[in-house]
DNA sequence: GTCGATTGGAGAGTGGCACTATCCAATAAT
DNA sequence: ATTATTGGATAGTGCCACTCTCCAATCGAC
């Protein structure tokens, strides 16, 4: 497959998968002459998977690059692997990580150590970005006046561990530790739409269950 | 309160501020002479919500002048006010909702109707954004080969309501339908990145349970 | 073989968008 | 009176994903 078909076939144009090849997204094809080269499947998946990190993500190129090397490193093992992969996912709200240090703030990080100890996780400490990214967000919560206290947190937290083992028994399913990881990035990413739509949804129904329609008044004058 | 002490308690620089106010997404401060104003709490409240729904929500300046116009509208009644703010939210992934119509995006749209269908959800049907955005994240997932089907979604669906269930009771808490929609606009947006960040560190958590790392070699050769 | 079309590669350019720097006249502060 | 500050208007900046343009090598049709 050359480039025109690659392209057809993602519907993505070629301008745009020459620019991905230059920054290292999308590794060379297979070269066959000096102004020739050849593309196969992989290349079409990884294409993908680049579209998904970074329209969907919204991940700014150079961190899709260095997630897609996390991806490919064959040096690390699996836990690894899939570690770095997950550490160098962007927070998904960039602007708050780097908060200020106000009262809501300090509070906000207490309030998220104490959630932390309570359930015992330690693998994405303080210093993460997710681990940072939940500081501002609680603070930003804070700070307009609704709390999310560790009873609230801890009731996320517990939806959370639901959705982490709905992914992991996915991932458990796949053979290879490559497509693992590449599996565990995709369904990170993407899943999050799912989520956020869904969770939109079922708000407008909750909403209009609790709040109902007023009877129509159906061509009134005003 | 004057427009530099405004940016002084928000952190917002006063370049910014009047960026806001030229594009009408913080009202004007009271008019005390030609080149004078005042602005009070509830400008410092609108200033927060503002940058949480720009920098948190990533949402454009366009998009965020028509949901606070929708959280400002005395003229509609509660239900349709909270409808009109949540339409109006952007989705949580853009480049998804006009995803191309290949056999993956059908096989997309059938599954998510039968979901909405079996909850009886119908507040918000196809052409809503949350319901587009949706159906092309599982057509994303089925081209890079993960399914996502009925019996997955109405597990992400049931989180979902769970959640739901969560923000409308904060927001049946409050006294004013003002407050309940400016809330409900906050809520849909600040938790998001709450919710993302405890599933990265729950699946990392539950990965690192799974595929623990292995024996620590110290100080190998490589 | 020859010649137009296509390919891959490299660099500069474009567009969108959130912000920001610059001015200016009027007013407040001293 | 004089200097600093304010609010308002306008134009500019920086970022970043992408796209345009050009070029030499090569492929394909005749």
């Amino acid at each position: 497959m050359r480039m025109a078909e690659l392209s057809a076939r993602s519907g993505v144009p070629t301008a745009t998968i020459k620019f991905y090849l230059r920054e290292g997204l999308l590794p060379p094809g297979e070269r066959l002459s000096a102004t020739q080269a050849a593309y196969g499947e992989e290349h079409l998946r990884r294409l993908s998977l680049v579209r998904a990190l970074i329209q969907v993500g919204r991940m700014p190129v150079a961190t899709a690059r260095e997630v897609l090397a996390a991806v490919d490193d064959e040096t690390l093992d699996q836990h690894n692997r899939l570690g770095v992969a997950a550490w160098a996912l962007p927070s998904p709200a960039p602007g708050l990580a780097a908060g200020e240090d106000d009262e809501a703030a300090r509070t906000a990080r207490r309030a998220v150590g104490t959630l932390m100890a309570e359930l015992g996780w330690e693998e994405f400490g303080p210093g993460s970005p997710a681990y940072e990214t939940l500081v501002g967000a609680v603070a930003a919560l804070a700070r307009l006046g609704y709390p999310c206290d560790a009873a609230r947190l801890t009731r996320f937290a517990r939806v959370a561990e639901e959705l982490a083992r709905t992914d992991l028994d996915l991932l458990e399913e796949l053979e290879s530790t490559a497509e693992q990881v590449e599996a565990s990035v995709a369904l990170t990413v993407l899943h999050e739409p799912v989520l956020l739509c869904l969770r939109r949804l079922a708000q407008a129904e909750e909403s209009a269950r609790r709040f109902p329609a007023p009877p129509e008044r159906r061509a009134g004058p005003g």
